[in-house]
DNA sequence: TCATTCTGAGACACTGATGTCTCATTTGAG
DNA sequence: CTCAAATGAGACATCAGTGTCTCAGAATGA
């Protein structure tokens, strides 16, 4: 028996990406298991979206700790981060959906943990002449999740291939659309 | 009398970027009208988002054509296109988190239409030298809605100052964060 | 083997949102 | 002013989702 609850959370948060109005019934049958069961493990649908959102905020600390984002040029660690990131970007685009999370004042405090990581690491690029200085760390923050969304999603679709997801957020980031000379 | 449909509908949307879950009472008191009311003038909710999203994609649709996107260099049209995308942008937001109007197979044909222009401008941009070729124009599309919508989420929470906005998209889509000499 | 624990299936009541209806009131055109 | 049209407020039944409970059956461990 012993419900493998990290597994129920990973199909939850793949069937939730898609259909973020999914029922408990649903949620639990793509999980294969029952809707008592799944009750039984997550008392409602608000601690199961607690959950994963503990679960996405985890992974992420993980990943921003694999990339060793403190050491070496700012641009790599950046390469290293979005690699290590990619495969949270799925349940990242469902918790960005889900703003129901930052409508309340008990927000989790993983995000502004998470925040001031990435941060530090484009201030410090910022500060050792690597990255431009008129784009602020907390916008290029926002725009490294933003664009990781809609990488997954562009995915998801099919619009972009799944082995291009990790470059293409990385290239645009870091370059931009336009051609230049280095 | 006379209801202003628009005017209801941007008070709707306003609401429902900041609170998707938001009740028809809510979204009907927001825009300072009674639920009977509304009910009469969009029969259900699905009929709402269908009117919001119908909305957003012809305000769109207004914002490619005053940008003239075919004219000029193409740096200069997404320049002039973000510029005018900027009041849509919540809209936006909103709209691009209720992934429940991409599930069904009746999609609105909008859309496509819309990705069918700035594809097209980003490919007039390769073609012309201008962008670089190794980001597909489907990634830098789905790249400019992207950035889109986290920077009006950023600018919902108080993180980005709103006169930034366009600048930020425009400067990271095209530019990127790392510092060239041009 | 036995006992314990967990699961699945179903039934149940409850809650909240929704859509519809009525009726008094207000608005605006003629 | 007069009247038709539209609005607001409220009541109402309906419905889908939820949470809880029970009970039988399966899995686990001693």
């Amino acid at each position: 028996m012993a419900v493998d609850r990290e597994q129920v959370l990973r199909a939850a948060a793949s069937l939730l990406m898609r259909k973020s109005s999914a029922t408990m019934d649903e949620v639990a049958r793509a999980a294969g298991i029952s809707r008592a069961t799944l009750n039984r493990q997550f008392a409602g649908r608000d601690a199961l979206v607690r959950a994963l959102e503990e679960l996405g905020i985890a992974e992420c600390e993980a990943a921003v700790a694999r990339a060793v984002i403190d050491d070496g040029p700012a641009a790599d660690a950046v390469r290293r981060l979005v690699q290590e990131l990619e495969p949270v970007a799925r349940q990242l685009a469902f918790l960005y959906s889900e703003n129901q999370l930052f409508e309340g004042d008990k927000q989790n405090a993983g995000w502004a943990r998470l925040d001031a990581r990435l941060v530090a690491l484009f201030r410090r690029g910022q500060e050792a002449g690597e990255f431009r200085i008129d784009l602020s760390p907390v916008w290029l923050t926002e725009a490294l999740y933003g664009l990781l969304v809609s990488a997954a999603w562009a995915v998801c679709e099919g619009r972009v291939a799944p082995k291009d997801l990790s470059s293409n957020v990385t290239e645009l980031l870091l370059g931009g659309a336009l051609r230049t000379q280095k």
